[in-house]
DNA sequence: TCCATATATTCACATGTATAAATATATGGA
DNA sequence: TCCATATATTTATACATGTGAATATATGGA
């Protein structure tokens, strides 16, 4: 039961299920989300950790740099189920369409170095 | 976005999972699912007008109880899917467990007369 | 109409949570 | 070794939420 609880709190917030959504694209560092998004780094950091967690998400570093990807779902059958729900679901939801159009443009490079 | 982080946050508190595998089996009155969950009557029905207002179960009235059921899904597509998850999710769960085998004993006019 | 009772609602309270500022950590380059 | 920087952690705070006691509502019977 507490399994299957953490991994619905987890996605029961709309900033941490926008990082989903936008992890289903590509591979994105803390600094990118943080920009996409427009909230604090320290609040990117604690929902990624958090997704982390419960499966959600995986990451690698390199260098200075760590990214973050959709977990392949081998290690939580529940957040495997819901990730693959979360293929199809919110693609029409409109703040998450203006994330998507914006997410070519956000480069690790131009965006975190300044 | 904010009908599926509903339903999400619907999911996240362990006493309305718990009526929802309850539900699985058959249909409650409240205070059927106070006696089999242990916690107050008023909880029970807001866990109930919780789950019904994001499409989770259903009820209908007769005369004094209110029977409680698990909704067909043809409102909300993440209630549905996330219902049918639940079908085959926490069977093994101990605490379930124990309370699916009280369930045949619990009578509401045994248990909610007095 | 009056009462009993199943459920809903209100209220108060303790705990949980999302957030950002400040600080700490870690990595790579000079 | 020292500095710059990407990320993590700590801290404080406002807000949400689960809970039960008390109260209100609704339904049926006498």
């Amino acid at each position: 039961m507490r399994d299957f609880i953490k991994v619905m709190k987890a996605l029961s917030d709309p900033n941490r299920v926008r990082i989903i959504k936008l992890l289903q694209n590509r591979v994105l560092c803390v600094c990118e989300i943080q920009e996409l998004l427009g909230i604090a780094q320290s609040t990117v950091s604690k929902h990624l950790k958090l997704l982390e967690e419960v499966r959600l998400i995986d990451f690698s570093k390199d260098g200075l740099w760590v990214n973050y990807r959709l977990s392949d779902g081998s290690d939580n059958p529940y957040a495997a189920a819901l990730l693959e729900n979360l293929r199809g679901w919110l693609d029409d939801d409109p703040e998450l369409e203006r994330f998507m159009a914006r997410l070519p443009q956000v480069d690790r490079e131009a965006i975190c170095r300044r």
